[in-house]
DNA sequence: AAATAATTTTAATCTGGATTAAAATAATGC
DNA sequence: GCATTATTTTAATCCAGATTAAAATTATTT
């Protein structure tokens, strides 16, 4: 019963959930999920569930934070690997896109923050805002170092991340479609911001 | 109790109820959104809501029909009013900008299909269809026409389109930010589509 | 191969919000 | 003002799906 992070069978289990309720979320919606579909999904009882989590809201607060460490992750290597700002945008974006729509997805599209509890949607909405925020600054960088043509960065930032966030509403798994968005997407969201 | 759809009185009420649901889904998503929340911005009570729908499903479907029938409007516009391809695609994103952040607005954003009973889900999947049919023969047009370069049509409709299906998750009424966006949005999105 | 610990299931209960019916109030027409 | 119709409320029920406790199974340790 008591558990350590480390225990690898767990963890392993607790992950193939968290992306199963994941997408559960993004295809039916919060409401239209049952914890028996994502008990389903794994071969499982609902009843199950709870020996992973300690109820329903705990399991989207779960999946909201991975979703927050992969986008991190991936504003973290463009960062590292990029040459300026329009650089580090597009690398971003690709690194992103090959997460969503690779063997890590889905991520969750946090549509239900408002249902977490007080404390869990105030940390998740800082690890929003500040994903956000890494992400103007990049913006700003690019218009700094010359590779972005001058922009509102907020408005930009909230068409891009848009266009992002919404991959999951229509992204089904299909992997040559997974191709094409890592290829295009990238290219479409990035051109109206040269100088 | 039998009612004509001229009723005035009952119309307008049923619209502002709409407009409330549509608030309500878009801020605190579907599942925390309690009828109480929606007849409570009417200063209603919950039971009052079943006065002009059958139950929750068609409150939601009702919403997405609005969404719809909007989203058609802005395209119809646009195509009237739009010189050429592009020229369609900004009128289109102008328009409909204007009114989901305007005195109409919100517009639901369709996080919940798979919720909706089959007829209705399938109804508003060949909507959202047909929808995303005219854009891209809008950007195809375009690519026709020498305003746009050539692309891959599927996948920059789906970036603009999610751009957009995305305003109304962060856009909270704030009048200076809509005019922002209003200006800003067409800019942004279409930048990346010239040849 | 016991014994112990980890995981899952079975079989209940529990619950919040959706729904309904009847009664009360407000509006409209005569 | 009276009668009729439209709208809203009050006060219950109802129910799907979340949650729990105990039992059963499966894995691990010694």
């Amino acid at each position: 019963m008591a558990r350590k992070a480390s225990d690898t069978r767990f963890e392993l289990q607790k992950g193939r959930m968290l992306r199963a309720a994941a997408k559960c979320f993004n295809e039916k919606g919060y409401s239209g999920s049952s914890l028996k579909d994502v008990a389903n999904i794994l071969g499982l009882t609902d009843a199950a569930l709870y020996y992973y989590v300690k109820n329903k809201e705990e399991l989207v607060y779960l999946c909201y934070l991975r979703a927050g460490d992969i986008g991190r992750e991936s504003m973290d290597r463009a960062i590292a690997d990029g040459a300026n700002g329009l650089d580090i945008v597009r690398w971003y974006l690709r690194y992103h896109l090959e997460v969503m729509t690779g063997e890590r997805g889905p991520i969750a599209i946090m549509s239900e923050i408002p249902s977490l509890r007080p404390d869990h949607r105030e940390e998740v909405l800082e690890i929003s805002r500040e994903h956000g925020a890494r992400f103007e600054a990049v913006l700003r960088q690019g218009i700094d170092d010359g590779s972005i043509a001058p922009c509102d960065v907020r408005m930009t930032g909230n068409a891009i991340m848009g266009a992002l966030n919404w991959v999951p509403k229509w992204f089904r798994g299909d992997a040559s479609v997974a191709a094409s968005v890592v290829e295009e997407f990238p290219q479409i969201l990035s051109a109206g911001l040269k100088p």
